[in-house]
DNA sequence: GAGTGGTCTAGACCACATC
DNA sequence: ATGTGGTCTAGACCACTCT
């Protein structure tokens, strides 16, 4: 962990505890500074991040205030590409493993991957639900290389734990790709829609901080149930 | 603008061109700062910018390379909410404005443009098309006293232009959120849907970098023809 | 003019990858 | 062990807002 996300962190604690209210001016740069003893840079870094998120705006000449924030209890303030983390405290959620089996990697995979056509990878389908509820048929695609020893328990879980905290991984960024298509007899069964229905379709590459790609995964939602919030920040 | 910026369009030129190729390792970080005249920090600045636009990865220990892209000429590789800019070259942007007037901001309004209910705003409806194919349909709210001068012409045009060139306001940030709904009949008219099919909505709001919001708007595109691509990176 | 953020530098030290 | 990025600091100077 470092000075800055550590400062961030705190700071992002009293926005949400309410110490921080919405609309009020923080104090300025040097007295956090001097509150959190660092350097200025530093501060800038960890103030940076909740700019990303959307908990605060900088104004030159001005301050440094609490954004009035629509969104809920922090969706998405946090970069977490998990549902269980997603959702944890809110909703339960449950996975079935409709597929999970291993298979050589096609044209279309290697690319995606970008590995070797013929290189063996995991091939996952899951139906996840909310409370029991039908939420999001994910389909996985997994090189055998990265996580060698996959097993179905650790699906039923959560695979981003596993990567993360046991075989001590690092995801860098995602690439995120939302499309519309109508739905197959599939996604129908599952999401529980109509014949002329669509679906909405994240399309998800994972890369981990070693540059490799850990994983490409379809996610296909019910189009009345799904919600995507982004902020985007000029740089 | 400033060394860093300046030095992303520099670098981000030379990937674009092919002069770095795809999965090449640039030059590291000392050379650059000599190359580019600059400090380390001011260098890992520049290369930040292209790592959040998902041009590159840095590896620590082992260097900066160019990262093999899904993405096509460079979509949203730059934060541009401008529908005209995002298809610059690419497509003809056209735009048909169906409302404009000015009312009064109900509670609703008032919340998300934080501003006094009973404050005048625009109403805006556009039907926008892409090459004449119907592509979306925006409602945009607009309070009357950031922009006080909006005329039909600039609609026509382009409202970002207008408000960044000829009002020289900067655009802080945007809050986006993606969902879906079922299609009323004025959606289904333009769009070409049919009864009990869903479009998908961007809902919008964008922040100056005075802290005040510029617009609240909902975009509504058909689903078969909605993409939306974003890098999500971590901290 | 006073208050407040933004950028840039030089240099120290640390963490990780690869050989 | 060496190469390469990441973090942190102290301090200088600049740019914008507010009144």
């Amino acid at each position: 962990m470092t000075k800055y996300r550590d400062i961030a962190d705190q700071i992002r604690s009293k926005i949400i505890n309410g110490e921080y209210t919405v609309g009020m001016k923080l104090p300025y740069e040097y007295i956090l500074c001097v509150n959190y003893r660092c350097n200025k840079e530093t501060m800038k870094k960890a103030l940076d991040i909740l700019v990303k998120e959307g908990l605060i705006i900088r104004r030159r000449g001005a301050g440094t205030f609490v954004k009035e924030t629509t969104l809920q209890d922090g969706i998405n303030t946090q970069f977490e590409c998990s549902l269980t983390k997603r959702f944890l405290g809110r909703k339960t959620v449950s996975s079935q493993v409709i597929v999970f089996e291993v298979v050589p990697a096609d044209h279309f995979l290697a690319e995606k991957l970008r590995i070797e056509e013929g290189d063996f990878v995991y091939h996952i389908i899951r139906d996840r639900s909310l409370d029991g509820e039908p939420y999001v048929e994910e389909i996985t695609y997994l090189p055998l290389n990265i996580v060698p020893q996959l097993k179905v328990n650790i699906l039923n879980h959560s695979l981003y734990d596993y990567i993360t905290q046991d075989l001590h991984l690092r995801i860098q960024s995602c690439h995120l790709n939302i499309t519309s298509s109508l739905s197959s007899s599939m996604e129908r069964d599952f999401l529980g829609l109509s014949k002329g229905e669509p679906y909405i379709q994240e399309e998800q590459t994972t890369y981990l901080t070693t540059g490799a790609i850990l994983e490409y995964c379809l996610s296909r939602y019910h189009y009345a149930q799904y919600e995507f919030s982004t902020i985007l920040v000029n740089h």
